[in-house]
Formats: structure tokens, C-alpha cells, sequence
DNA sequence: CTACCGATATTCT
DNA sequence: GAATATCGGTAGA
């Protein structure tokens, strides 16, 4: 993907703390909006029994598989939105998730699409932060090197930062794979995987 | 702040 | 049929 930084392409324990920081624009008709990261996951491959790849391409994680620097939307439980940033070179199918950022453009466009929701929530949590962002399917396997969606790395690397588990999964949740900023309070409060649901027939 | 629970598309068994 | 890289509402401490 030309136009892409080198800084973000490679391994992706490597280039997810380098996304830290980072501005994520979209334009749309309604305006632009952007937001810092504080919050990214990393997902490493078909080898990672976390991630989507593990069991091969779908038609869902097929840009996963792709080159590096496009994004990769995906809809789940039934009704949100999450994306991801392809770090990987192309067939690797190793992203990064966003999971939380702060909005620093188009605060007044972020609240009208979020009536309700205080400021340091909009982009709290990866469903939050693409809906905010007005991220859907249309935007999968967007280039993320030109508008309407634009990523912009740090000056320099944000550091310190702080690694834990990732969230929502029960498969392989211990790796330390979460990358933060510390003292951010936009970064999401820690969910471990739903229980298994006592769904007796209703 | 924590805990529970419902909504419900996509994928996998 | 059942799980899932989640969120928002409600109830309670």
C-alpha cells in the first residue's frame, strides 16, 4: 500500500503500541471527526486463537488477509460495529484493534451522532469509537492512506505505555496483548468474556 | 462504581 | 443450536 509508514507495517506486537497516539479521521457528509488512540489490541495471525484468522478466511475476515494499512470493519453481536488496522504484510492477517480513543476533531458532529453520551464516553469501547467515527461495513477494507479515512501516526512513539489482557475473549485472553496510555480516562473499563449464558428456553 | 441481562448477525458445530 | 474481539438500560451498593 504505498503511502503507507513503514513504522506501521511489521509484526504486530511491534507496530500496536506505535499506533498509540495516532489520529484516525473520517470524512463524512456531516463533517469530519477524529479521534487519538489510547486503547489497541493486538491480533496476531491464523497462529492467535483469539483472532478471526485462526480458522482461515471468510468472506467476513478476508481483509485480514490483504496488504497492510486498510481497514477491517466487522459486525458483531448482532448489532455493533469494531475495526481494526492491517499491520501485517500481506497474507500475515495480523491486525489491531481500536478500541478506545479521544475525540480531538469534530466534537460537535461526535456528540450529535451520540445524543446522550458525555464526552469521554464517545469513544470509550471499539463499538463506541465506530460509531462515533461513522464506521460501518461500507468502510471495510477502506485505504487508510487518503481520504474519506486517514490515519496519522505520532511524531514519535508515546511512551510509557501499559500492556494487559484483552478483553471479551475466552480463548487465549491471558496474552498480554492490550496496549494502553496510562491516566487516560478514555480508555475502556476491562470486561472479561461473557459467561457462558444459562439460556433455558424461553 | 458493579452485576445482570437483552438485542441479534455471522460463523462454526 | 450456540458462541461471540459489545453496549446500554436498570437495579443495587
Amino acid at each position: 500500500m504505498p503511502g503507507w509508514p513503514e513504522s506501521l507495517t511489521g509484526p504486530v506486537l511491534e507496530v500496536a503500541p506505535r499506533l498509540l497516539g495516532a489520529v484516525l479521521r473520517h470524512e463524512t457528509a456531516d463533517g469530519a471527526v477524529a479521534v487519538r488512540l489510547t486503547e489497541v489490541e493486538a491480533y496476531d495471525g491464523p497462529g492467535d486463537p483469539g483472532s478471526h484468522a485462526y480458522k482461515g478466511m471468510t468472506p467476513r475476515n478476508e481483509v485480514m488477509f490483504g496488504p497492510p494499512g486498510r481497514l477491517y470493519v466487522y459486525f458483531t453481536y448482532g448489532m455493533h460495529f469494531c475495526c481494526n488496522i492491517v499491520v501485517g504484510d500481506e497474507g500475515s492477517a495480523s491486525a489491531v484493534l481500536l478500541r478506545a480513543g479521544e475525540v480531538v476533531e469534530g466534537l460537535d458532529v461526535a456528540r450529535a451522532r451520540r445524543p446522550g453520551v458525555t464526552d469521554r464516553d464517545l469513544a470509550r469501547g471499539p463499538a463506541r469509537l465506530c460509531r462515533t467515527l461513522a464506521i460501518e461495513r461500507a468502510s471495510n477494507g477502506a485505504d487508510l492512506t487518503r481520504p474519506p479515512l486517514t490515519v496519522t501516526p505520532p511524531e514519535q512513539p508515546l511512551s510509557p505505555y501499559v500492556t494487559g489482557p484483552r478483553v471479551g475473549l475466552r480463548l487465549a485472553a491471558e496474552r498480554p496483548w492490550r496496549f494502553w496510555l496510562p491516566d487516560e480516562p478514555t480508555v475502556s473499563p476491562y470486561r472479561p468474556a461473557a459467561p457462558l449464558r444459562n439460556r433455558a428456553r424461553k
